[in-house]
DNA sequence: AACTTAACTGACCGATGGTCAATTATATAG
DNA sequence: CTATATAATTGACCATCGGTCAGTTAAGTT
């Protein structure tokens, strides 16, 4: 077996400091499942990881440049997860069903995506917007290549529908991130609007949509 | 020509009141076009309205109620300019780069649009958030009858079309709203990365293709 | 045991959105 | 014209936020 890494008191080695890290994030994700990304609070995250403030400024530059380590940690789990769901051939409804049940499955992953470019990169250093982007370019290759065996179709056009769909992804989930309207106190036609919006289906017909127009745009390729 | 209304102190009438609502919301328009969401403040809007910042609670509930606000401003006057643009016959291509244009040329539409859900309508009351979503449906009814004649399609294919690509702007406007990169810092995986999601193609051919879809879906509505 | 290094702490800072008792402009009544 | 009532306006004040940094001290090195 391994040798087990402890922190005593302070964390001196790479090792350690990792470790450390590691237990920030965990308590951050539990944190941020429970009340969103507007009521996160960096001193209740210190209380809640056992470390002061000054502390969690140590591992991370930033509030937000904590919520992009989150993010990559999320898009890299959910991509496996996506992944293993993918057997040799399936149909366009299917993978569209699975692509979107998977993400909406990860509690983390949607509420950062969406919060991405306009609010989470704004606030982090230069190179840690560079590795973020390279987590997505190398997760966006690791799909597309199982989804170019399920779907039947090239690696550039896996490629562009994964890239396409990831996209849509986001917009799809934009209605369940409204406010809660728990009892109906809504009058029928706004009702009517939301459920029109209601993300599954919104997602999964206009993702068969452009599959299959990827499909048949044969000889795109310049 | 018409009595000119003036507050000389007080707004006292609906009149006035109204006028005194007009002009925090043209100088917050302004302030929002110059510093953006996040920097927005509301003291400094204060200021710049000529008047106490409780006076801007008196006429908006809270910060995300006078966003709102803003939100169907603009929501309707780009769908009055956008119109203006549609002429009784205009191709798939031509009608998704005209809806592109315009809703950008607009600098107050879009960064509002994105952060509606998950932001803006989590503070606001409940009615406000009703004549919010009333105003869409009637921007969205209004926009499909001249898209209707345009494209040559049925009102409940017009409708479809308007709800989806008004979705599918959103998100592809998202890299718009990443941060300024003005030098070229970044490597060039990255470069090309973004360059891949550059939001007007990647708007305008998905645009086409959804038209298209939604044009040969003739027979689809239950 | 003495020294050095650096991980860690938490009081502190400026700024935020929002509140409300006090103020006072203005309409109305006498 | 004056007195009174009404309600629009004000800005000091509050709790809380993300972020800082001088000081503390755990732990490796000599």
């Amino acid at each position: 077996m391994s040798t087990a890494v402890v922190i005593n008191h302070r964390a001196r080695s790479a090792e350690q400091k990792a470790l450390r890290r590691h237990v920030v994030i965990e308590a951050a994700e539990t944190y941020f499942g429970e009340v969103g990304y507007e009521a996160f609070s960096m001193a209740q995250l210190a209380k809640r990881s056992g470390v002061a403030k000054g502390t969690i400024y140590l591992y991370f530059k930033t509030r937000e440049d904590l919520f992009l380590s989150l993010y990559e940690q999320s898009l890299t789990r959910w991509s496996h997860i996506f992944i293993g769901y993918l057997s040799k051939s399936i149909s366009s409804e299917v993978y569209a069903e699975t692509l979107y049940d998977t993400a909406l499955a990860d509690g983390t992953l949607l509420p950062l995506l969406i919060r991405l470019e306009h609010i989470i990169e704004h606030n982090v250093e230069i190179h840690s917007l560079i590795r973020s982007k390279r987590v997505f370019i190398s997760e966006v290759k690791r799909i597309a290549e199982p989804t170019s065996t399920s779907l039947k179709l090239s690696q550039a056009q896996a490629i562009e529908i994964v890239k396409t769909l990831g996209v849509l992804l986001i917009t799809a989930t934009r209605v369940d991130q409204g406010p809660a309207l728990d009892n109906e106190e809504l009058p029928n036609d706004v009702q009517e609007l939301i459920a029109s919006f209601s993300s599954k289906p919104f997602f999964v017909k206009n993702a068969i949509r452009i599959i299959e127009c990827i499909r048949t745009e044969a000889t795109s390729n310049a």
